[in-house]
DNA sequence: TTTAGGG
DNA sequence: CCCTAAA
């Protein structure tokens, strides 16, 4: 049987309001053309993307098509799709050796139509509204999954229709046109209620108020809302008071099955079309590409706990302390969210059957076994039987992904464009920290990737009403201790894990290069240039202008986490807002110490910003103060026997130099004061 | 914002 | 490195 899944990226009623947005209508016209450059709506694009609504349909003869999240090409890690766990992939193979295929729709995929530009028609030329364009950056590794998947189809029909799929014009991200056949497929498609947004798969679901609510019938209209939610921090709650916390998320109810949503859409803003949205205009913005600058940055704390977190910029140097009980500042925003589900997983809508009664431990393997599963309830062969007379494909559609719960913190003086950026540097953390999809039968999760749909009874068609996939973060296998950490400390679990496998883009490690080249100071001996370790999260400088350098790293947190905070109690959020990040510590290199030394030798202490210009403006990490730190310690190392000096050893050269300098700056500081002794005695 | 120093 | 008083 065939199982199509189909993510389907919709701007679910959403409008950014400074940019002209392209209506449904205008779409379909082609009238609406402008491609949407604007970094801001990048982020509430994005956000309203993968903040959709999971739908899930059975269909007679569909093919399977999997959306992911991940871009491989901003950076993000795909490893899921390559995992040998991962459901999809497992299933493919399997499937394929018992006559069952799975047709993987890349849509949600970054795909780019510079991997296939003859199978990706320009979407205003193809009069599906709302096709993308596409991203310029995205590679094309999606592809090759998907043609690879195609390949390992016995059966040609799928492989055709797997290809069509590929470029299919569901997913924003593919950028490509709907196949016609898709589109009869989508006509026919049955939508179901969408599943609220679960927490815990396990231990949620019954305080989950969401889960309560009967599922609603949504259409393909139906559009999921993203909501911002601003409060103000309690004034006790931490000295910040100014500060402002945002928490953009989104609302359950609207998102999930509302019966009327484009009523309650337009309530909350102007509806535009979804599904034919597109989201090349995001991939196509610079935000991807600073996405993948994103870098998590993590440490073990006392608990042994993990503790990433994103940096970016130079201010954004922040890190937890060891005992994490750095007093909170305003300039160094901390930025956090949380996934939904116990999983720290999103997980799509649709449940409503009974027990995973038909899962059996059957390997993977041919049909024959899995009708012969033990286990299997008569019933339940039954109904396969019956289906699969009738047609032994299983059409499953995922019209979207929830975006997990998002926490920002960010000073009520910070600019909107900030906070756009930094709604968008949370999603993107997000999507590119590695997602894993999960599938979720009648409220439990499936781990067992080896069964097949019919030994899980997936493929039954009161099944189909309880099965669920879910977005979860694949860091949380490889970094399991985080969940458990002791809640009292801030940031226990990592979302944004895989960050750290993280390559960085060979576009930005040439930009960096360039840059480097284009200074002119570069070969200036004296001028220190630091090609920045962390280039990639401060090149997001680049793209941010200094007005907004308050933003702040976004820390995912998983949902998981954030239950557990809110267990402990409310003074466990105040504090973990009170939570600054202390900047990583960069011991100075010779090299560095070198152009210090000669700085200060020409300008002499006390002129710190001179020599930070002088030398360091290309180190975007070492400010006028670090470097009158460095000079202060570099004093004391030289005053030291060389037993006592830690650290990469300074050549004593260097170490005489700076006494020298500091001896004959200190010197000329004292003839100074002298001099203006007598100026102040005549004034007296 | 910078400096200058203590932490 | 952080934090801040002072300038």
């Amino acid at each position: 049987m065939v199982l199509q899944k189909r993510l389907e990226f919709g701007f679910n009623g959403y409008q950014v309001p400074t940019t002209p947005r392209a209506t449904r209508s205008a779409r379909r016209r082609g009238t609406i053309q402008k491609r949407v450059e604007d970094n801001q709506l990048c982020a509430f694009d994005l956000l309203a993307t993968v903040a959709g609504k999971l739908l899930l349909e059975k269909e007679s003869s569909v093919a399977y098509s999997n959306a992911s999240t991940e871009k491989d090409k901003c950076g993000f890690v795909k490893k899921e799709w390559e995992d040998a766990n991962n459901p999809l992939k497992a299933q493919l193979s399997e499937e394929g050796s018992s006559g069952g295929r799975y047709v993987f729709d890349l849509a949600s995929h970054a795909y780019d139509q510079n991997c296939n530009p003859k199978e990706s028609p320009n979407p205003e030329n193809d009069g599906h509204s709302g096709s993308a364009s596409v991203l310029t950056t995205s590679s094309c590794s999606e592809k090759f999954v998907a043609e690879k998947m195609v390949n390992a189809k016995s059966n040609k029909e799928v492989g055709s229709f797997a290809s069509k799929v590929g470029c299919s014009g569901y997913a924003e991200f593919s950028g490509c046109k709907l196949d016609d056949e898709i589109n009869k497929l989508k006509d026919e498609q049955k939508m179901f209620g969408k599943v609220p947004f679960v927490r815990g798969t396990d231990r949620c679901s019954a305080e989950d108020p969401v889960n309560a609510k009967p599922p609603a019938v949504v259409s393909s209209d139906d559009s999921a809302k993203f909501s911002l939610y601003v409060d103000h921090i309690p004034h006790s709650a931490s000295p910040c008071q100014d500060d402002l916390k945002v928490v953009s998320r989104d609302d359950d109810e609207n998102s999930s099955g509302c019966t009327h949503p484009r009523t309650k859409t337009k309530s909350f803003r102007p509806v535009t079309r979804i599904g034919d949205r597109r989201i090349r205009k995001i991939l196509a913005s610079k935000y991807w590409k600073v996405a993948p600058k994103l870098k998590a940055d993590r440490r073990s704390n006392t608990d042994g706990d993990l503790k990433p977190m994103y940096r970016n910029k130079r201010n954004s140097y922040k890190r937890l302390r060891s005992q994490m009980n750095i007093p909170f500042k305003k300039r160094k925003l901390f930025y956090g969210n949380s996934v939904s589900s116990s999983d720290g997983c999103i997980r799509s809508d649709g449940i409503s059957c009974s027990s995973e009664k038909g899962i059996n431990g059957d390997a993977p393997g041919s049909s024959a076994k899995i009708h012969g599963a033990a286990g299997k309830s008569s019933s339940v062969a039954g109904q396969q039987t019956a289906f699969h007379s009738r047609d032994s494909h299983v059409k499953l559609r995922i019209k979207s992904f929830r975006v997990p719960e998002l926490f920002i913190e960010i000073p009520e003086t910070a600019t909107v464009g900030s906070l756009k950026r930094t709604v968008m540097e949370a999603v993107t953390a997000i999507l590119g920290g590695g997602l894993r999809v999960g599938v979720v039968l009648q409220g439990k999760k499936v781990r067992d990737d080896s069964k097949t749909l019919l030994q899980t009874g997936i493929s039954q068609d009161n099944q189909l009403d309880a099965l669920g996939f879910t977005l979860e973060p694949s860091s949380l296998k490889s970094v399991p201790p985080i969940c458990a950490v002791d809640s009292t400390d801030v940031l226990p679990c990592d979302v944004l894990q895989p960050l750290t496998r993280y390559l960085p883009d060979p576009t930005e490690v040439q930009q960096g290069i360039s840059d480097a080249l284009l200074d002119p100071q570069v070969t200036n001996l004296g001028n220190f240039i630091e090609s920045d370790n962390d280039s990639a999260p401060s090149s997001t400088n680049s793209s941010v202008d200094k007005s907004t350098r308050d933003s702040k790293p976004l820390v995912p947190i998983p949902e998981t986490a954030m239950e557990a905070l809110a267990v402990v109690s409310e003074h466990r959020k105040s504090k973990r807002s009170e939570i600054a990040q202390r900047r990583i510590r960069r011991p100075f290199s010779v090299t560095e110490v070198e152009a210090l030394v000669q700085a200060v030798e020409k300008l002499g202490t006390g002129r710190w910003r001179d020599v930070k210009l002088r030398s360091f403006d290309n180190a975007k990490h070492r400010t006028y103060v670090d470097l009158k730190d460095k000079w202060k310690t570099l004093v004391h190392t030289a005053r030291i026997s060389p037993q006592q000096r830690r650290g990469e050893p300074v050549p004593q050269e260097l170490l005489d130099r700076v006494l020298t300098a500091h001896s004959y700056w200190s010197q000329q500081q004292t003839k100074q004061q002298v001099k203006q002794q007598p100026d102040t005695c005549l004034l007296l």
